[in-house]
DNA sequence: CTATAACTCTCAA
DNA sequence: CTAACGTTGAGAGTTATAG
């Protein structure tokens, strides 16, 4: 088995040059929601050495002096890009897992292991032309040396013109290769790991990939072992073709400044809570329980702290947005403390399970929920945009909403946004 | 003491 | 002018609790 892994290079960089040309071989980066942190550079943003998740804020000197342009993340344009790319990759492949939504492994089972750098040629040079999008493909025996196959493509480590195949390389091409490969670019291994393990003098990919297995199991965890084993070339991780039903479903948002009192926070976390209960009716799932969380903004140590959260528990599973909302608003009121400035609300709806798979209830009468109205307020709300059909304690003018105030148009999903050539 | 629940930590995009 | 720092989900391992 071998496995293709296609990434998109600095992919939400690369929707907003799609649509705007002007936009290539400029400094850009696209900023997380509530235009907080950096979240994708492009290579020239790299050169300039911001790195990823840099508050924006403190780029504000460095982005005035070198003309850093900043795009809202735009999610909408995104998720659509994303779904023509891997669309059009689909057609490369039986098998597909869609890991990201700038990125999917590939399985090639069946496919001829000379062909692979020219099928990821063609992969590549296919997503550039009818989609817009420069990717990479990492091409190796296992996932976990896919993504480093990518990595290599990627900064040109090895292969060429975008394409790495370790299947085209010799031991000892590998070998150094690994040797000049930090620790830290593994998948799975992140800065606390990178940390530990230097300790043990475990610096390389090539160290890790070296290393006793059996004591990293006793000292780490099975998950490194299992690393370890996929850079040795035996495949522990499979391809997840079909992804399994989500076992929590989050809704969570900054607020675009700070707010105080207990209706604001019951407007944003009712509205909050809807997106999840529309998220949890998607997938035909019904929660058991919901967990509320509020908190003010740890980065300010001048303000006084406080953060809480409440699971509550529901006497009958459900995926009304109703009831779940009344759990939710009961749940508020009970960690809500007035004098604080929350910066910061969530739901999370837990213990889930497939509708209709679910225990009854013994005691009290068993209402049927209001499948019929939860259709309706989905179908509205799909095709005349998110809000349009919501209940009352959602407030209307929500001045609490998130910030985006360097929005590019929704090029590819709102007639309105397309541009007009006069 | 064991089994499970609850919580913490780490990682990823 | 000032203040301003993301979201979502999973799994493993550890600790607390119930019986």
């Amino acid at each position: 088995m071998s496995f293709a892994l296609v990434d998109g290079n600095n992919f939400y960089v690369s929707c907003e040059r799609m649509f705007n040309p002007m936009l290539e071989g400029k400094p850009i980066v696209v900023l997380s929601n509530n235009d907080g942190c950096v979240v994708a550079r492009s290579a020239e943003v790299k050169a300039l050495g911001v790195k990823m998740g840099e508050p924006w804020f403190k780029l504000k000197a460095l982005a005035k002096r070198h003309g850093i342009l900043a795009y809202s993340s735009n999610y909408t344009l995104y998720a659509d890009m994303s779904n023509r790319m891997m669309r059009v990759l689909s057609t490369y492949s039986p098998q597909q897992e869609i890991y990201s939504i700038d990125e999917c492994f590939l399985g090639l089972d069946g496919f001829s292991p000379a062909e692979f750098p020219v099928m990821g040629q063609r992969m590549r040079q296919h997503v550039k032309q009818w989609v817009g999008l420069p990717v990479c493909v990492g091409i190796a025996p296992t996932k976990t040396l896919a993504k480093l196959a990518n990595h290599c493509a990627k900064k040109d480590l090895a292969g060429a013109e975008g394409v790495c195949d370790f299947g085209q390389m010799s031991a000892a091409e590998l070998d150094s290769l690994f040797g000049r490969i930090k620790v830290g670019e593994v998948w799975g291994v992140g800065r606390r790991l990178t940390e530990r393990l230097a300790g043990l003098g475990i610096v390389t990919v090539r160290d890790l990939r070296d290393a006793d297995a059996g004591m990293l199991r006793r000292e780490f965890s099975v998950v490194l072992e299992r690393t370890v084993l996929e850079l040795r070339g035996f495949s522990c991780l499979e391809l997840e073709e079909l992804a399994p039903a989500k076992k929590q479903i989050m809704s969570s948002r900054s607020f675009s400044a700070c707010i105080h009192t207990l209706p604001e926070l019951e407007e944003a976390v009712s509205t909050y809570l809807a997106r999840a209960a529309e998220k949890l009716r998607r997938q035909g799932s019904v929660a058991e329980a919901v967990q509320v969380f509020i908190r003010t903004n740890p980065f300010n140590q001048n303000h006084p702290q406080y953060q809480q959260a409440i699971t509550v528990p529901l006497t009958q599973a459900t995926s009304d947005t109703v009831r779940l909302t009344r759990a939710a608003l009961w749940g508020l009121k009970r960690i809500y403390r007035p004098g604080f400035a929350y910066q910061k609300a969530g739901v999370m709806l837990m213990d889930l399970h497939p509708d209709g798979q679910t225990q009854g209830v013994l005691f009290g009468t068993t209402s049927p929920g209001r499948p019929a109205l939860m259709q309706v307020m989905d179908r509205a709300n799909a095709r005349w945009g998110r809000g349009t059909l919501r209940l009352a304690v959602e407030g209307a003018k929500k001045p609490w909403q998130m910030k985006r105030d360097h929005m590019s148009p929704a090029y590819t999903t709102r007639w309105e946004d397309l541009p007009r050539v006069n």
